[in-house]
RNA sequence: UGGGGCGUAGCCAAGUGGUAAGGCAGCGGAUUUUGAUUCCGCCAUACCCAGGUUCGAAUCCUGGCGCCCCAG
């Protein structure tokens, strides 16, 4: 049996800033077998809440049991059966893996095929985690879905809408992987350890005796084994490891590539190429088969166009044709860098005013109201395509330099 | 076959008598709920071959072999 202190239980009460009387409101957590997710459903659990947790089968679980850091099949499904236990609540495994293919991992191969490198994390989470489980939870009159996401929702109270916020400890913000959700699940989600530490959640989970407290954090693609996404995209798309052309920026052909889906922008690793700095891969061309490569120097992105863009944030600040301030993600490992983003219609541009290394098609560009903990998240989108600066000229200084 | 130069790890390259720098590539690890980046570690008992000089040679000498350049 779980037992919180006093003031813990109200702090879990008012992240889930719920009304009514937590044993009369049921709540879904979606729990992947690790730590994270099994703490929530604890301190849920704890709070008083009728807790139900569901587990997720996406994957075949045979290839991928025993793998750690893994998610969603084999062993961390017998993980969240076995905390569900121990925690005395209602537990079920749904088998989602033909949505997953069809959604999921469909998007990521074609996405590859493209020349983009996706994220098959947000695709996850806006549509098999915040759509369909959603839609289970509801069937189960579920007030809300919890999941254990660093991350923060703050319920539109007096406002009309709900806003999703970084959470506390912003060395593990995944706000970058949830840009996508929609307004409307945003209004159904709670994230409860957004305002909580990784190192708290790992004690927590000591203190009720969870036997996942030492679990190791989940990393690579979940549907990877061993991560080698190659492997899965040559089952999918044979196509995928046609070979081709390694070219400079001068466009001189200098090597040959087994596959356009083994590289993305920024990488460095696997060009086999030796010469007297390191290069780096500028760009891709699916279409030729072409890979694009050139000093570091050649990465920087001063101006990135955008697609699929899922909106949050206060629409006043889409009304100015000039556009608005904001501080922009590229990648889920760095700090937000200051922007200006100009929305034209359906068009979406960001210019970044130092710039950014390495901007890769298919990745997410993420909107922050500014950077650090309880920040908006004004939404995102998908990058589309990147300039090296407004002028759409190399910085030929830099350029030099190198040579 | 006159003259000159060069031959050091997969590639480039430092080292001119004292017991093999560095970069690139590669491999391994750390970091990371995507892909990358980054960081750390590993990576020539061996310096084209054979003799010789020397306490000691990749470094000096002799002879091969192989490249390159100039000249005719």
């Amino acid at each position: 049996m779980i037992r919180l202190e006093e003031g813990q239980s109200a702090m879990v009460r008012s992240a889930m800033a719920l009304p009514g009387d937590p044993a009369a409101t049921r709540v879904v957590v979606a729990m992947s077998g690790g730590v994270d997710s099994t703490v929530a459903a604890a301190l849920l659990k704890g709070a008083g809440y009728d807790v139900v947790g569901i587990t997720l089968q996406l994957y075949d679980a045979g290839r991928a049991a025993g793998r750690k850091g893994a998610c969603c099949a084999g062993q961390d499904i017998h993980d969240a059966r076995r905390s569900a236990a121990r925690l005395g609540i209602a537990h079920y495994v749904l088998d989602f893996e033909n949505r997953f293919r069809e959604t999921v991992i469909a998007d990521f191969a074609d996405s590859y095929l493209a020349g983009e490198t996706p994220i098959p994390c947000v695709t996850c989470n806006r549509t098999v985690k915040f759509a369909d489980l959603f839609g289970r939870a509801r069937a189960l009159s579920a007030a809300a879905l919890v999941t254990g996401h660093y991350a923060t929702v703050e319920p539109a109270g007096n406002r009309n809408r709900a806003r999703l916020l970084t959470p506390c400890d912003m060395l593990r913000d995944q706000t970058y992987f949830l840009y996508g959700t929609t307004r409307q699940q945003l209004a159904g989600l709670r994230f409860p350890l957004g305002g909580m530490t990784k190192p708290e959640i790992r004690r927590l989970a000591q203190s009720f005796g969870l036997a996942v407290a030492d679990k190791p954090d989940s990393q690579d693609i979940c549907f990877v084994p061993n991560g080698r996404y190659r492997d899965v995209l040559a089952k999918l798309r044979p196509e995928m490891e046609a070979s081709g052309d390694i070219v400079d920026l001068a466009g001189r052909v200098i090597g040959r590539h087994d596959g356009v889906a083994n590289f993305t922008v920024g990488q460095r690793r696997g060009l086999k190429l030796a010469g007297a700095e390191p290069l780096f891969v500028v760009s891709l061309d699916a279409r030729r088969r072409r890979v694009v490569v050139g000093p570091r120097a050649a990465l920087r992105r001063h101006q990135i166009w955008l697609k699929d863009v899922n909106w949050l944030g206060p629409d006043h600040l889409l009304t100015d044709s000039s556009g608005f301030m904001a501080y922009v993600k590229v990648r889920s490992t760095r700090p937000p860098a200051p922007a200006q983003v100009v929305h034209d219609g359906a068009a979406w541009r960001v210019e970044i005013e130092g710039g950014e290394d390495a901007v890769a098609p298919g990745q997410a560009c993420v909107l922050y109201e500014r950077p650090g903990p309880a920040a908006e998240v004004y939404g995102g989108g998908r990058i589309a395509s990147t300039a090296a600066d407004a002028a759409d000229e190399l910085p030929e200084p830099e350029l030099e330099k190198v040579q």
